[in-house]
DNA sequence: CCGCGTATGTGCTGCCGCGCACAGACCGGC
DNA sequence: GCCGGTCTGTGCGCGGCAGCACATACGCGG
């Protein structure tokens, strides 16, 4: 997964100001999270939030204990339990590590005493609330009305767009599981992407050779407010 | 519509005790809602914030400028106009009266002002979001998943959920439109869902003869967190 | 360097929903 | 009672993706 070896730093806690950030930091306990492994169930009590650095987290949901479908993709950008922050108890999704890596983490409990008397935190968190509340209707439109090719080409830049590398590692059939389709499905997507030469791949290694063809290549979803926030 | 005469109070608002609805009620100026009516288009200022009484407002994502997907569905239950909530000034989405009703509205401005000093509020809003943002998902995964009849029955029955009536009205056209298929994939939906009994309509006069029925034929979407909070 | 497991490529068949076109059915207005 | 507009039902061809099965390719460990 090749980044830097020291972790970025997370944007949501960056864009506060130290004194804002003091009462935080002390709770804060850094951590290696690993590919594959599961921060929530759907039905799991919140125990903990993360504050991604250098690793990817994906949003699921699952239907029927079976099927699932990712809805959204948190990295550095921003905080995986917001469920919590707004109120639940309980995770309504499966949060999957998608791409291993550092992250921040603090007890719920301690995170909503401070939620609570933190202003600055406060508009942080909402502003980021809407932020993925956005990307997650944009990604439904997506699914709906866009062909895997152009979907996958959009998913490949948003991994970019939080790992900062145009190299990473995943699967077809991680992808297949992420995009909601088959993995032939990916596999012919992904060939396709190969033969314009915007993309390359060999047994899960994937690089991206040409971010603005593979742009192109993608929907006009990535250039919106998703996109967009990510970068930011 | 046919509903009761005397609109029905706002759930999210009710939540609140008398001390703490008092400063919002002066500034909540009941308004007539009309169906197809716009209260807000993707890129607009949001202005105004909306209590539904007895209407009904879809959310809805719009792709390419031509393209409209649901993803979201507002009765008396909620609110529109979540996004300023949360600190945004525009509207990433399109609202669209689906049924027409009553609603108490507010400026947007003095909302925030009042949002910032009162505690019970804020977590009746952002508890809101929660279950939105929850609902949303859930219907990303839903049409990825489940087939249009199953969708066309889930989608009455959220229907009915907030308008509280067997009975409403909606052209075969417009749940075209929300479901985001073609007219006639609603026309055969529907004629499958007629022969089975679970429902009967003409000309845009829906009747749900057989909810229990109904249920079982939607996906098991229904059943989980969207419908659950909402019949709260 | 051999073998096995994982990752990727290919070839079917089948169904769902799309796009288009048109036929009936019902309702309100004149 | 006729006319026009709206709503609903039907037919046809097509494409994308599902499900299943199998054929290669690559790489690591022994």
């Amino acid at each position: 997964m090749q980044r830097s070896h020291m972790p970025a730093a997370n944007k949501l806690l960056t864009a506060l100001k130290r004194a804002e950030y003091a009462p935080l930091k002390a709770h804060l306990e850094p951590v290696t999270l690993t590919f594959g492994e599961a921060l929530y169930q759907p039905g799991d009590l919140i125990k903990q939030i993360y504050f991604p650095l250098d690793c990817l987290v994906s949003l699921l949901t699952v239907v029927d204990h079976h099927d699932a479908l990712e809805v959204g993709l948190v990295g550095r950008e921003g905080m995986v339990g917001i469920d919590y922050a707004l109120g639940a108890a309980v995770s309504p999704i499966r949060a999957m590590v998608q791409g291993s890596g550092h992250a921040l983490r603090m007890k719920a409990t301690l995170f909503r005493k401070e939620l609570q008397r933190n202003p600055a935190l406060q508009r942080e968190v909402y502003v980021y609330t809407h932020t993925l509340m956005s990307q997650i209707s944009q990604t439904a439109a997506c699914n709906r009305f866009h062909r895997v090719e152009a979907r996958l080409a959009r998913w490949l830049l948003l991994t970019r767009d939080r790992v900062c590398s145009d190299h990473f590692r995943l699967t077809h059939e991680f992808l297949g599981h992420m995009l909601g389709v088959r993995r032939v499905g990916v596999t012919n997507a992904a060939l396709a992407l190969k033969a314009r030469l915007l993309i390359d791949y060999s047994r899960g290694n994937i690089d991206i050779l040409d971010g603005a063809g593979l742009q192109a290549a993608s929907c006009s979803c990535y250039a919106s407010a998703a996109g967009a926030a990510k970068r930011g």
